[in-house]
DNA sequence: CGCCGGTTTGAGTCCATTCAAGAGGAGTGG
DNA sequence: CCACTCCTCTTGAATGGACTCAAACCGGCG
């Protein structure tokens, strides 16, 4: 189960075992429970082991922003190992487990291990670049576009985190939440969804959707893959010690 | 110099030579020039000594979205130290003093001195609570409370690299950049920044800008500054190798 | 002076929102 | 088994915020 964790941050060499021996603790929530809530001084991150969660701000005006969206081998929450004060937070998708590890332990590992900081400093800068993209997504795209992004996105990464295949998965979220993630108001998310269906790129039953073909909703969503940054087996990576000579 | 990357990186003991030891290459830029381009290979990574600099990603509309601003100080582009492809560019805002790092000396003075890795990597986790924050802002947030939020974080920033005061200022970007950076439309910009003007929450002259009252500006903007991180002096933080015990 | 990039203004349009109500399903309790 | 509730999804109509297109203005610079 937590070698979803050593798995996903890369292949370091055998420290694989000391990712393995952190001391963690396990638990299941309900959906909509809080892992993390805006301004806790969290002392530990988590690892998902199933399910899916979300990560998410409010506004004053009581508006929700979703900044991202987790699955199954996500390690999240990296970031409160440092900065101490969550400045957003996290919750449940439906049912979920996750393991609990002490911020000590993460920090004291990636000190005694170079390998494993850089790979928690790569999945940092991963989740970034999903970032950057969101912001794009959410900044300059309209509604189609913008919806059609997001679910190639999670076609691809379902696909990556070994939970499916991208041509028919199940979307774990209400249209209320999709809204929330896309910047968009639930009606209009609903609307869109239809326009897109109608239009032949995908076919719903409930929360499952198949996708018609791949490359039609890749370009209505004017989706590039690359940010994903999906092939971490890269040579380079494999021995990080050994390609400073390249 | 280069010790404005030092300090920023918060007080890692005395490695601090090591890193103005770090091998770089002077630069000076021109507004509008590249510093890395998206779809590059880039490997080296670049610390901003003057100026101010953005980083965007270009829809296949041509449309552009500005993800992230920078200025005097910042390390940016720390992430194609690892992910290798970039998947946005970074352009030069003004004239601009770069220096640039290579990777290797990056990675191997990581992998050396755990205080520094350390430092890249709450840099980099900064950046995208800084991320997440634009995120909610482009996503959530109309075009009065966007364009305050961002005059509210461009006020706190500059005073934070100890470029200014928070209460005048000078922005750097024109009108079409900020509509960039924000999501809308440079036509719109400006009939928003005259509202906000007229109002009397800032006053205007050429690119200056100078805020009437700190707290109502906040207020129309929904700033809080938590995401920033700006005290990275915080105790716990000092002897990152000490504080496990915390 | 005349060009040029940036800013400003106006008018009309459209995409997304708001408000409101109805339909469908799942779960609960009588 | 049905009635009832709650939640999500769906639909309609009206409103409005931001966009588009276009032209004028302005200051800097060659």
């Amino acid at each position: 189960m937590v070698r979803k964790l050593g798995q996903h941050s890369l292949l370091s060499e055998e420290d694989h075992e000391a990712l393995l021996a952190l001391p963690y603790q396990l638990q299941s929530l309900d959906s909509g429970k809080y892992i993390i809530r805006e301004g806790d001084r969290a002392t530990r991150c988590c690892v998902l082991l199933s399910g899916f969660a979300y990560r998410h701000k409010i506004a004053n005006d009581g508006n929700r922003q979703i900044v991202s969206i987790h699955m199954a081998g996500d390690l999240i929450d990296l970031q409160n190992s440092i900065l101490i004060i969550a400045d957003h937070s996290v919750q449940a998708l439906g049912n979920v487990e996750v393991a609990f590890i002490n911020h000590r332990d993460i920090l004291a590992l990636a000190e005694a291990r170079p390998a494993v900081a850089r790979a928690f400093w790569k999945d940092t800068l991963v989740d970034g670049s999903i970032f950057r993209e969101w912001i794009a997504n959410v900044g300059r795209r309209d509604a189609r576009t913008r919806t059609a992004y997001l679910l190639c996105e999670f076609a691809l990464r379902q696909e990556a985190a070994d939970l499916g295949e991208r041509g028919s998965y199940w979307l774990p979220m209400t249209q209320e939440q999709l809204a929330n993630a896309l910047g968009l108001t639930p009606v209009h998310v609903n609307r869109t969804l239809q326009s897109i269906e109608a239009e032949g790129f995908i076919s719903r039953d409930k929360r499952s959707v198949t996708i018609g073909d791949w490359e039609k909703l890749r370009a209505l969503g004017d989706f590039n893959a690359d940010y994903l940054h999906l092939e971490p087996m890269d040579e380079t990576d494999v021995h990080p010690s050994r390609d400073m000579s390249r």
